[in-house]
This record gives structure tokens, sequence and C-alpha cells, in this order.
RNA sequence: GCACCCGUAGCUCAGGGGAUAGAGCAGGGGAUUUCUAAUCCCUUGGUCGGAGGUUCGAAUCCUCCCGGGUGCGCCA
């Protein structure tokens, strides 16, 4: 199974899927999340009413910030838009706007610039208000969705008796990222692990168990063991075709309950389980159901039959098939359900396992986090289940592959691709290094634990970073850097400001919340991005791109980190000391929120 | 053959109608009596694969072409 994909079908136009993305929940917050107390918000509001005031459209109040900070800290496109309706000069349409915008108490007169470009420079203090408003919420400014959905996101999903290696990270990763994401912005999310525990593989696996098993071996390193009779028997199947014939005659007794067959499966099972809950401890993953293929077994049948004969299903050449009259994509590409030799496929298994998530939580979107060669399968399982009757908003999360030097997808068959677990034990080892060096006085069992947050953190972020959906070529230096856009980069931020709070408890300083009051220009551009973080992740979760939130992140430690060499805090004193401290503490929650929200820790020292 | 994705700096990638296309790494030069240098500052480096089109405005949208990848009825 290469790699960028799961053991599981896949299929969906993902690209209209992800177009789309923006319209599946309420229009309320598609673009422009409810942030009563964000400054943002409440120029858009200024900008419509003026808008209004000059008979113009309203929803083209869209206020972004400033696209360079020259121009000011936000801006509105509405001029030139509108113009082009109205078959105006943009200036002249801008300064009609202009006009009729009031926005004194919050900026300095707004300017036309450009092609009709009207730009924001917000006042010190609004900004100042703006800043302790969010100091103030728990929240950190992130309001709740109105009105919650039920979400399953189905992610991870390895196949048993093979290794987890960095092709599973992808889906582990930005599963685990969405789940809490979503979490966070009030959703209710069900997790769940739909492990391949019913696949073909086990007709090698059993071969190879009743022919060549090393006891010993599987004692010591189980999934090792089973992975090597998998390849055995791979590479005895192509040079003999009446092996082929046996391993496929195995599996078939397993499914029909075979019981030696069905013994060997339990234990493979178990000992795969094992290992992936290590890897998943490691990783801070969990899963509320880890309802894997073999769960949905005895409804394949009957699922079939019933297809059948409510002729949602026909037969074809022998297999069973759900054929999209009318769906001129879909026209020469049926759904397979049943092989004609009355095996089941994954669309089958699909097809029941939405039917059973169906009944049991009536969720409003079902997200299948996975590789996206796996589109076209989606596509017609998604297209069949809209023939069955189910409306919930279904969803292919797709991304793209991970792929070798070569640039191409990692096979898993040729081994040369890394495994999960030796990655992050990699990770840490050398995040270990680093902090022994940096660190020495932390006993070591701390040390331990900061490198194990920091190289963890290294991985997760490598791979979060990145667009989902291109593909990117594995690279052990980029996944394990510790220098510049990187995990450690942001959690160093963090450990600076613990650090700086440390030291003014020790010296007796208060560290209190105090009001804030901006002046330095690094702590404007500091506070202007901790303003966006109530923004920012219903975007991320609107288009499932927690890149977006990475990015985030590090141009906030980017500014903290220009603000910390502009502007001495401890050094500082009476208002402006508080009110740096304050402005760090402020920053400091940010980045533990959110790169919380990515699945990542931060250390209190590294 | 058909469908989908990708092509942006030496490398790896952001940006997906808006102002002079950004970052990291790599290369060059600086900063530490000062809150952690896993940092900061300066600097080198780009006909955004090509050609047309739409638009006041295109890396971004449309068409065609070139190059790479992936998928396409009994695998998962």
């Amino acid at each position: 199974m290469p790699p960028g994909k799961r053991c599981r079908p896949a299929g969906c136009d993902f690209v209209a899927a992800f177009r789309a993305s923006s319209h599946w929940l309420d229009s309320s917050f598609v673009l422009h999340p409810f942030v009563p107390m964000s400054l943002q918000s409440e120029l858009q509001h200024r900008v419509a009413s003026a808008l209004r005031a000059a008979g113009i459209e309203e929803s083209l109040a869209v206020v972004t910030t400033a696209a360079d900070t020259r121009f000011g800290d936000y801006q509105t496109n509405a001029a030139m838009v509108a113009a082009k309706a109205l078959k105006k000069n943009p200036r002249e349409v801008a300064a009609s706007i202009l006009s009729h915008l009031k926005v004194e108490d919050l900026c300095k007169a707004p300017t036309v610039a450009g092609a009709g470009f009207i730009n924001f420079t917000v006042l010190d203090t609004a900004l100042s208000d703006a800043v302790n408003e969010v100091a103030r919420d728990e929240r950190l400014g992130v309001e709740t969705v109105p009105k919650p959905k039920t979400i399953i996101i189905d992610f991870s999903s390895p196949n048993v008796a093979k290794p987890m290696h960095v092709g599973h990270i992808r889906s582990t990763i930005l599963g685990d990222s969405l789940s809490r994401i979503a979490r966070h912005l009030g959703h209710r999310v069900i997790t769940d692990n739909h492990i391949g525990d019913w696949g073909t593989q086990f007709g090698k696996v059993i071969y190879g168990w009743k022919h060549f098993l090393d006891k010993d071996a599987l004692e010591q390193a189980p999934i090792a063991e089973l992975v090597r009779l998998y390849r055995e028997v791979n590479a005895l199947e192509e040079t003999d075709p009446a092996i082929k014939e046996t391993v496929r005659h195995e599996l078939v007794k397993l499914q029909q309950g075979d019981v030696e067959n069905l013994e060997i499966w339990k234990q493979a099972v178990a000992l795969s389980w094992k290992e992936f809950e290590r890897l998943y401890g490691l990783l801070g993953v969990s899963f509320d159901e880890r309802l894997g293929e073999s769960f949905y077994n005895d409804a394949l049948g009957p699922l079939v039959e019933r297809l059948l004969a409510e002729k949602i299903a026909v037969v074809s050449e022998g297999a069973v098939c759900i054929f999209f009259p009318g769906s001129p994509e879909l026209e020469e590409k049926p759904c397979l359900i049943r092989k004609s030799d009355g095996g089941f496929l994954y669309a089958t298994t699909d097809l029941a396992t939405l039917e059973y998530r169906e009944a049991r939580w009536k969720p409003d979107a079902v997200w299948y986090v996975t590789g996206a060669p796996q589109q076209l399968h989606f596509e017609q399982v998604f297209a069949s289940a809209r023939r069955m009757g189910v409306t919930t908003d279904l969803r292919h999360i797709a991304f793209g592959s991970i792929l070798g030097e070569d640039r191409k997808m990692m096979k898993t068959r040729s081994g040369e691709n890394v495994e999960l677990g030796g990655l992050l034990a990699e990770a840490i080892e050398r995040a270990l290094a680093v902090v022994a060096e940096k660190n020495p006085d932390l006993p070591k069992a701390g040390q331990e634990e900061v490198a194990r947050i920091i190289g963890l953190g290294a991985v997760k972020y490598a791979d979060l970073m990145q667009h989902r959906l291109t593909d990117y070529v594995f690279s052990w230096e980029k996944m394990l850097s510790f220098q510049g856009n990187t995990a450690p980069y942001l959690q160093n931020a963090y450990v600076r400001i613990r650090s700086i709070f440390r030291k003014a408890t020790a010296e007796g300083i208060s560290t209190e919340s105090a009001p804030v009051t901006i002046s330095d220009p690094a702590e404007r551009a500091l506070a202007l991005q901790f303003l966006q973080f109530g923004e920012i992740l219903h975007t991320v979760l609107e288009d499932q791109r927690p890149n977006l939130l990475c990015l985030y992140l590090y141009e906030l430690a980017d500014r903290f980190h220009r603000f910390y060499e502009a502007c001495p805090i401890l050094k500082s004193e009476g208002s402006v000391r508080s009110s740096r401290l304050a402005l760090a503490g402020v920053t400091a929650e940010v980045l533990k929120t959110g790169l919380s929200l990515l699945g990542i820790g931060v250390p209190e020292r590294m």
C-alpha cells in the first residue's frame, strides 16, 4: 500500500468540496466570524454603514488586515469592487464612502490610496482597549459557533500487521488538529479510527504465520515479524501463482469464520494495536471510537441485498454495482460493492460504516481524512450514499502525498520508507542532545520531557505547516530542524516569556494582569497580530487548513521576538513594565492555545 | 485514452482577484557587560512552466500547450 494512501478506499471531488467548503456551515460565520470585540469587525460594521449611506451594496464591506504596514493596519477594497458594478471611478467611490465613514474614535483619518484602497491606521488608544479586551477574555477573543454541529472525523486508520510509517503521519496529525479546533469552536466532534483490520493483507499474514512464523521474533518485535511475514509472502506470490491462490484461500477461510485463521487474526490485531497505542500515546492523539473494518462485517451482506432489492444496486458482469446515471463525471465509473466471487469491497464497508454512524450519531457532517489519490473512490461512495438517501455533508479532507528524494510516492513494499516510530524517536533524541547542551543544569528527567515536547512538536509542525493538498518531499533535515519556521521557534517564544515571568516573580515584580498601553511600533505589530486569533481559527476550520494556523503562530512568534529585542520588559519601569509584561503574557497564552490546537505542547523551559 | 492535482528564489514551500510576489534553509555580513543567541538586524537570490483571454487590476480566474504526479469495474 503506498503511504500516501490509507488502507481505505478513496474518491470524491475534493476540489469541488474544497471550493464549496465555505458554504456547508452557517453563512453567518463564513466570512466574518462574530467577533464583537474585534477591531476588525467593528471597522467592518462602520464601513457597512457608510456603504449603506452612500447607496452601495453593504455586503461589499470587507475589511482585511493591510497588505503592507506602510499603508496602515487595516484596509478595505470595497470602493474598487463597487466601482466596477457602478461603472464609476474607484477613487471617487472611495471618496464618497469616506464622506459617510465615522471612525474617528478608532482610527486616524482614513486615506484613499492606489487604485482606490481605503486604509485605516488604528489609534494607539483604541488598540490598547482592544488588547485589554482580549487579555480579559478567557477564550482570547475566540467565539464559539452559535449553532454547533455534530462532526464525525475519521482519520489515521492504519492497517493492522503493518507498521505506521511517515505516510500515516499526515492523516493522524491533520485529523487530530482539526478535531481539536472544531471542539474548541464549540462543535460536537466524534473521532473514529477506522482501522484496517480486515483487509486482504490477512491472507498473506495467515499464510506466513502458518508456514514460517518465527515465534521468538514475534515475541521480541511483533510488528516487525508480521511485516516480515507479509513481505516474504508478497515476494513469493510474485513468483508463484499457486501460492497466490493459497493466500487468497486463507483470506476466504478467515472471512468464513475458520477457527484457526480467526485466532491468528485476533492475535495479529491485538499485537498491532499495542504498537499503535504506543505511538498514539507518544503523539498525544486519542480517539472516541476505534471501530475498524471488521466491526462492520456482518452488515455487508444484508446491505448489498437491500440495495439490490431497492434497485439502487444492480448486477453487472457478475458483480454488484451502483451506477450513477445523469452524473457525467461518474457515468462510466460505477461503485462496486460485491465482487463476482461474492467478496465485498472497501466501498461496501464504507457504506455500512456510514449507515452505522448515521443511525448512532445523526451527524451533520462526516470528514474523511485520507490521501488525495483516493478522491475518486470517495466520490463514488458519497454518490452512492446520496442514492441511499443520506443527506449528511460528507467531505473528503484530502491531502497530498509524501514523496521520496526521487519525487515519487514512497512505496510501502520497497521498504525504503521511514517508520513513524523511528522518526519520532530520532526527533526526540536530537532534541535531547540540544536540550542537554543548552540546559545542562536541568535534571535528566526534565531534559527528556522537554526533548519529547520539542522533538514531537518539530515533526508535527513540519507536516502541518504545509498546505494539505500539496505533495511534499520528505526530508529528515526539515522534519528535525529546530531553527527558523519550526515548532521550537514558536516554543522558544513561549519559553522566553515564561522565563521573564519567573524572573519577575523572583525579583518581587508583580505579574498581576495590568492594563496594556501601546506605544512602540513593535508593540503595535504584536498587538495587531494577536487580535487576529479570534478570526483565524474559524478560517482554519472552514477550509480544514491548519497550515494557516501555523503561519499565524509563526508570525506571532516572529513579532514577539522583535518586540523582545526592541522593548525591554523587566528593565523598564512602572506602567510601561506592567503593560509590556501583560502584552507578553497574552502572547504566551495565544501561543500555548494555538499550539495545543495543532496538538503541539509547550515546555516551561528549553 | 479519460479525469484530477501540481509547476513560484539554488533547495523546501507560503501566497489562490488587489498595492513593490513572501518565508525557512543554504550563501555573505553584523549584534551578546543587557529579560534564554533554538534569537535579532542587514544582504545575495525570481521573465510566478509557456502562450492567449477576462478585468481598472492576474502568480491567483478561463482556454490551449509543455512538463511532472495520481487515479480510472471485480486491490486496498
